[in-house]
RNA sequence: GGGCGUUUAGCUCAGUUGGCUAGAGCAUCUCGUUUACACCGAGAGGGUCGGGGGUUCGAGUCCCUCAACGCCCA
């Protein structure tokens, strides 16, 4: 071990090297781990688990700077601080990607492969970007207890989902039923709807004639219906109109007017002429469309042409008389809005489709055609039998998978569903009654709103990564077959309630005739089956029942999260300790998707809610206000961050960002890899695969490279500018430190008293008292910006710029040194452990090195410090010390000095000349600011010569003034007077307007009513200003004099 | 279409319950290497607080309205 020598200290931090070498030396030295058996009380963070596909982006970045630094906080504080991490499965998301390679790659597709083998090889995929992941996280500086490290999808949270799905089955509280999916035919999966994406492309408006049966007189032979998707109608089960075409006209023609109202000249002409074509359709169509309205009222029906099929003429307000024909054809099982229309009108469903986007046996001869082809062929034959009428061009909005970037087909299919009406319940009470709290507080709405409207959770997905749904299904073809079956599984070895649960799901199609011509069973038996009970789950495929294929939502595993990790549903030491957590940090689009999923699941099976506090941070953006992303090029790696600025810079400008209100938004430049110059990031430069350097000229690469050409290519790095003003900081306090360790030689711990402290001394302790109790304060509340500028302001303007710079006189004391020392070794300690929780790693690093010298620090008291800062305890300074007279006095030395300052840069007095000054005031000013007196030697070169009422001008002086003082500075023989003129001038114009605008107030007589005690102040300060005009005029007139 | 949010200096953001001449960082300009730090120090310039209307003695702050932008849900 090499002694410590500080003048051996770089003046730069190497944060490079630095970062691996203090966090390995936190995680070997335990300092992250949770103790179940402790006797401190608990708080507990889990982490969002990000994906293990993606790569860390600087919303995780802010996500987890967040989370650390409250958890090293309350570390701190002294709580037994635990905080959770892992990693999501994330269904699709993995899936795709790996199916994607295997395409690619392999030319396979999953198929190929197989379900297990498929499987495996995600395993391994996960492997590899977990530790990805893992190790970007630790590269910040996560505090996570990493030993306890979970993934949704092994055998602990497995079991929790298995025992949760289990119970919810016995409950009743999951139950099959059909719904209309997005279906990603390439896939073959269903896709959630934010997996959707529209596409406008060019496409055609079919209009078909379906003929009517039995007309009576007057009524027309045919109905007009229009498509966009023509072999759709091989799945009709009715035609739709209006009930009510007058009033619906009317509506739209109110709205239009209104919208006339507000519109611009330029959109005018557009809306007048659509109520005029309204008009038009009045006259023409009405008729007609009430006409239908009646025959659909009075039962008419249509005979489907192609199928043979009779559907029959509804009513409902889906249909719209202001757009083509007035009537819509009616596709339940194949387009979300027909599929409620036939719910409304119990209309039969007709799923035409195979999984793979061919037609099903359903469509007769169009049986095994795609969907393309089935429409070109469908067309021809209406076409053939004089029931095309006409076709139009149109652009449509075609929705497409974002995974396969193919169509997605509206499909009806079996899924399983979570019954929500009782556990949403039970999450809104828990946010209404406050256990759960919000914040910011506006969010709840969104949380509240989401959870009233207790939609059933569809939770299948058709995929082969996930928990796959333990039931186990039989279908019976008839009632006879039931009771029986139901009996032999009840029968079987082991059957027990805590093993197996039982649910019997009727057909939806009673008549037994249609049952049969469709191949539907009687009924299904379903058995859920409990983890851990192999044997009776092979009894069961003995006899013929046969295991959902289907895996669940991604969203179910991570809903228990916060137990499951814990090792829920056994009874484990940290569950009893660590749940509920006490935080939850996310962001905000997973507010229902998550949060509200994991409030009612930790209740359902906890019985207590998941976590006390919820804060929802904000969102990141580019320069533009977009969103980062990848597929957009302007996603900035924190990666590269820290490589350039360091993980401390990147933590604090995070921090510094999170403000309550905004998103976050940081303009993003390119780094040139040749020569570092740093340039904006454009919409159009940001998605080229190279970029030349403006300043250096060379090319360097993008994400978008793929040639071999721009490969080779040095990568230029995607970063932020704005973490220069982070790292800055971070270079101050490390060579703030650096200055304290260089004058720290020969320091010895001792007591100071109380007596001994300077006036300097106890503005110091007045300032960290207040400093350390606000941002206290700040972080609790989630206040991250208000606490890193509070920090930030102190650190550098107060305990830099004055008070070390103050305690350089006294270092060069002899007399003075050692309490001097004494004081610095104490302020810094404190000052580095409120830093510690944004910055770990440069306060650890400094703390570490202080130690070396001040092994002993404190002021009245005298205590080893903590080896590292890590657990050290955190500030909590005496109330007492917080003195607002000091901070009084010090603001008006503050004052001065900049006054003086001022002075030699207007007249451009270089700093090595010296200058003398006075100051006139009243005496207890005077007073306060004596021992501050030799202070303006140091900071502004300048000697103060008298000081207090007495004091006068000198012959030739510059002046300023404050609402105490007036400050005159010597500069016989210096004097720039036109400069004087022109700066007294700016002042006396400024005072005048002050002046003016007091005197505005005291005049008016209400506010004087109102406000006696404002009033008061203001008349105060307008004597001060007036006197501060008369010095100023009076100096005025005299520089004038001499020009 | 519904809900939430935002609009303050060239840029990114603060601005408590309405109250004295609206602040910070970056950028710009001027000066400066005095025993930590040029990733530094000192100073300066720069804003009719998105538009309009209202409440009030007084509005960046409260209310109404319009506009633009962003997010969430349909």
């Amino acid at each position: 071990m090499t002694t410590f020598n500080p003048n051996d200290i770089p003046s730069r931090f190497d944060f490079a090297e630095a970062q691996n070498r203090i966090f390995q030396m936190w995680e070997s030295g335990g300092y992250f781990e949770g103790d179940p058996e402790s006797e401190k009380p608990p708080y507990t963070v889990v982490i969002p688990p990000p994906n293990v596909t993606g790569a860390l982006h600087l919303g995780h970045a802010l996500n987890n700077t967040l989370q650390d630094t409250l958890i090293r906080m309350k570390r701190m504080q002294g709580f037994n601080a635990l905080w959770m991490p892992g990693t999501d499965h994330a269904g699709i998301a993995t899936q795709a990607v790996v199916e994607r390679r295997l395409k690619e790659d392999e030319g396979k597709t999953r198929h190929d492969l197989g379900r297990e083998a498929l499987v495996d090889r995600i395993w391994k995929w996960k492997e590899q970007y977990e530790a990805r992941i893992l190790g970007q996280l630790k590269q910040i500086g996560s505090s996570c207890d990493w030993k306890r490290t979970r993934f949704t999808l092994d055998d602990v949270c497995a079991r929790a989902v298995r025992h949760t799905f289990f119970d919810l089955f016995q409950k009743s509280l999951i139950y099959r039923g059909k719904r209309l999916v997005n279906w990603d035919t390439f896939l073959q999966t269903t896709v959630s709807d934010d997996e959707v994406f529209s596409k406008t492309v060019k496409g055609q408006f079919w209009h078909f004639k379906y003929p009517v049966i039995d007309p009576q007189p007057g009524e027309p032979e045919f109905v007009i219906v229009a498509t966009t998707r023509p072999e759709t109608m091989l799945g009709d089960t009715a035609v739709a109109v209006h009930p009510e075409p007058d009033r619906a006209l009317d509506r739209v023609a109110s709205e239009l007017r209104e919208k006339l109202k507000k519109s611009s000249d330029s959109e005018k002409a557009s809306v007048e002429g659509q109520l005029e074509a309204l008009a038009a359709r009045r006259t023409d169509m009405l008729p007609k469309l009430e006409q239908l309205r009646d025959m659909a009222a009075d039962g008419r029906k249509l005979m489907l042409p192609l199928m043979d099929r009779e559907i029959p003429l509804v009513c409902d307000v889906w249909a719209k008389p202001e757009l083509g024909a007035g009537c819509v054809k009616i596709t339940p099982a194949h387009d979300p809005n027909d599929y409620e229309v036939a719910k409304r009108c119990d209309l039969p469903m007709i799923n035409i489709m195979n999984r793979d986007g061919t037609l099903n046996v359903e469509t007769g001869v169009y049986s095994g055609l795609t969907m393309k082809q089935a429409r070109k062929k469908v067309v021809e034959d209406l076409d053939a039998i004089q029931l095309l009428k006409t076709v139009e061009d149109r652009e449509i909005e075609l929705p497409q998978s974002d995974r396969s970037k193919t169509p997605i087909e509206p499909y009806l299919a079996d899924q399983w569903f979570v019954a929500m009406s009782e556990l949403s319940q039970s999450a809104i009470d828990a946010v209404v009654e406050g256990q759960v709290s919000i914040t910011p507080k506006r969010y709840e709405r969104g949380y509240l709103d989401w959870l009233g409207e207790k939609r059933d959770w569809p939770v299948s997905r058709q995929l082969w990564w996930g928990h796959q749904i333990p039931v186990w299904t039989r279908a019976c073809d008839s009632e006879a077959e039931v009771q029986p079956l139901i009996e032999a599984i009840q029968a079987l070895p082991g059957f027990d309630k805590t093993v197996a649960a039982i649910q019997l799901e009727p057909c939806e199609e009673t008549d037994a005739d249609k049952r049969a011509k469709l191949e539907l069973p009687f009924a299904s038996v379903h058995v859920c089956v409990q983890s851990g009970c192999e044997e009776f789950e092979n009894a069961l495929e003995g006899m013929g029942l046969i295991r959902e294929e289907d895996v669940l939502d991604t969203w179910f595993s991570s809903a228990l999260w916060p137990h499951s990790t814990l090792g829920w549903p056994e009874q484990t030491p940290e569950l009893a300790c660590f749940y509920p957590t006490s935080t939850l940090i996310t962001s905000r689009d997973i507010i229902s998707l998550w949060v509200a999923r994991m409030v009612l699941m930790g209740l359902n099976n906890c019985g207590e809610v998941p976590f006390e506090k919820v804060y929802i941070h904000p969102k990141i953006q580019d320069g533009f206000g977009e969103t980062m992303s990848k597929s957009k090029g302007n996603g900035i790696d924190p990666l590269d961050v820290i490589a350039k600025f360091g993980a401390d810079a990147l933590r604090f400008g995070m921090a510094h960002l999170c403000t309550e209100t905004q998103d976050v938004r940081l303009p993003v430049q390119f780094e040139c890899p040749h020569c570092q110059h740093t340039f904006d990031q454009t919409k159009k430069n940001r998605i080229l695969p190279k970029v030349s350097c403006p300043s250096c000229k060379k090319e360097f690469s993008t994400q978008w490279a793929e040639s071999e050409e721009d490969r080779s290519l040095d990568k230029g790095a995607v970063i932020s500018e704005r973490f220069e003003t982070a790292r800055n900081f971070v270079n101050k306090l490390w060579n703030a430190s650096r200055f304290a360790m260089l004058n720290l030689e020969g320091y010895e711990a001792s007591p100071i008293s109380e007596d001994d402290l300077t006036v300097e001394d106890r503005w110091m302790l007045s300032r960290l008292t207040t400093v350390s109790g606000n941002v206290t304060a700040y972080l609790e509340d989630f206040k991250y910006a208000d606490a890193t500028r509070e920090l930030y302001e102190f650190a550098w303007h107060q305990f830099c710029s004055f008070y070390v710079e103050m305690l350089k006189d006294r270092f060069a004391d002899e007399a003075k040194r050692s309490h001097a020392q004494r004081m610095l070794a104490y302020s810094l300690d404190c000052l580095l452990k409120l830093l510690h929780p944004v910055m770990p790693f440069i306060t650890e690093e400094i703390w570490q090195n202080l130690a070396h010298i001040c092994p002993e620090r404190g002021w009245a008291k005298v205590e080893t410090a903590n080896r590292c800062i890590i657990d050290a305890a955190w500030p909590e300074l005496n109330p007492a010390w917080r003195d607002e007279a000091i901070e009084n006095q010090f603001s008006l030395y503050q004052s001065a000095l900049s006054d003086l300052r001022e002075i030699r840069n207007s007249q451009n007095i270089g700093n090595k000349k010296k200058v003398k000054f006075s100051i006139k005031c009243a005496a207890d000013i005077g007073e306060l600011l004596q021992p501050l007196g030799i202070y303006f030697s140091r900071m502004a070169n300048a000697e103060l010569v008298e000081l207090g009422p007495e004091a006068v001008a000198p012959e030739t002086s510059a002046t300023r003034t404050t609402a105490e003082m007036e400050i005159y500075v010597d500069l016989d023989g210096l004097i720039d007077i036109e400069a004087e003129v022109k700066r007294l001038e700016k002042e006396k114009a400024n005072l005048e307007k002050s002046i003016s605008s007091k005197q505005r107030q005291l005049s008016n007589e209400k506010f004087v009513a109102a406000k006696p005690d404002l009033a008061n102040e203001i008349r105060t300060s307008l004597s001060q200003a007036e006197n501060q005009l008369a010095t100023i005029a009076d100096s005025l007139q005299k520089m004038t004099a001499k020009l």
